[in-house]
DNA sequence: CCACTCACTAATGTCAACAATTTCGTCGTC
DNA sequence: GACGACGAAATTGTTGACATTAGTGAGTGG
């Protein structure tokens, strides 16, 4: 399989990362992932380098490459930008929504609720992440849904602390039928409020985060 | 130099890039880039692939490296999220500026009527990237303004075809001064309209460009 | 005269070995 | 016992060579 392995490696570790296998500031040993991986240091290569330019490693010279820690700070940056495009998408997406498009949005809702109702914080947190994935393919932006691809895998660790506090989805389920609501409506600038309000509550959660954690 | 030299030859080849010294689909042969820059293979390689992750150039499997053809269409796509976020920089700027930004802003916009009355569209043009860079600074938003780059890097060959429409500065000047007066008065919700304004109308500069050139 | 084949060239993709640097453990000294 | 210099192991950065593939042009047969 030399064809297209170096995508498929970049893919598979960058898999690994999400999914928290290797943890910020971990060192990431090329020899280690070419055994993991089945590839040559060449290959491995040149897919660290692809994920350092999307933000997800980092490379000291002379020292190889790290999980790239992504502060909180940070964090809340991104999802200042991700306000921006993921609004503007939620209005394009209220303007181009089809028959088949609303069916599956509302079935997506009816999921949540039905995961918020058995507390499946998981299956919630995925389906969170369908319902934005879904969105993203109905606006039908190419260049603004490349962006929060990166933004969102900078994200993704902060994001799944933020499923895990308690009462999360009881805040976030609301907002989220909101969205839908004013999508499968076609109200275009009634989506974007609701996108707004919606990841504005996730920097709050994320304020309150910091307050949380900081006095340790 | 062998420290920082990947560094510096990215930053070469961008710039030469950037510069118009390559046209789009123009193939990038390494060996050739190699006697330009005076390095090796390896190293150009990995400087190849971080500006292919900025999208400036693309690869083809065994054809190597050229550079990105950016459409009209998708140049209005990455304007589109331009608007956004230099909208929300201007807003920030806004509300942090100082009195020695405000001195320097003023001092563009001077300039830009200087160069605008003496016909010189270059200089116009380069006053207008430095006076969008000042606000970035200002607005001191990390992830914007690195996003914000590599869109306008992408977009820079239209920039430039723009910045040569005879009338163009005439309609921009005001646009720029309308920015200004709002930054320099501490209004972000007035300095956020009036970069979507001004964005807006580059938008609509390229579908002018885009039906002047397609009938022919 | 055209189309097709086939070798030849040029360029890229990959590898394995080498060099340089960091890291870590050990030893010696204070 | 602690601290610092020294040296070996581990790890990364780089090079040059090799394999593979697209592009090209001459030659041949129809």
């Amino acid at each position: 399989m030399p064809e297209d392995s170096k995508l498929a490696v970049t893919e598979a570790l960058r898999a690994a990362i999400l999914a928290g296998e290797y943890v910020p500031n971990q060192r990431l040993v090329e020899v280690d992932l070419c055994e993991r991986f089945g590839t040559s240091r060449f290959i491995l290569r040149t897919a660290l380098q692809d994920l350092a330019a999307q933000g997800l490693v980092e490379f000291q010279h002379n020292r190889g490459a790290r999980v790239r820690e992504v502060s909180l700070a940070e964090a809340i940056e991104i999802t200042e930008v991700r306000i921006l495009l993921e609004g503007m998408l939620a209005a394009r997406a209220a303007e181009r929504v089809t028959k088949s498009d609303i069916a599956m949005l509302r079935g997506l809702v009816r999921e949540m609720r039905a995961a918020m109702a058995k507390s499946e914080l998981l299956t919630y947190s995925d389906l969170n992440a369908r319902l934005h994935a879904a969105i993203r393919d109905i606006a039908a932006h190419e260049t603004a849904s490349r962006l929060l691809r990166q933004l969102r895998d900078q994200t993704v660790r902060h994001q799944f602390s933020l499923a895990l506090v308690p009462g999360r989805p009881a805040v976030s389920l609301p907002q989220h039928e909101a969205i839908v609501a004013a999508i499968t409506g076609r109200e275009p600038a009634e989506a974007q409020r609701a996108m707004h309000t919606h990841l504005q509550s996730v920097i709050e959660a994320f304020r309150a985060l910091t307050v949380a954690t900081m006095p340790r």
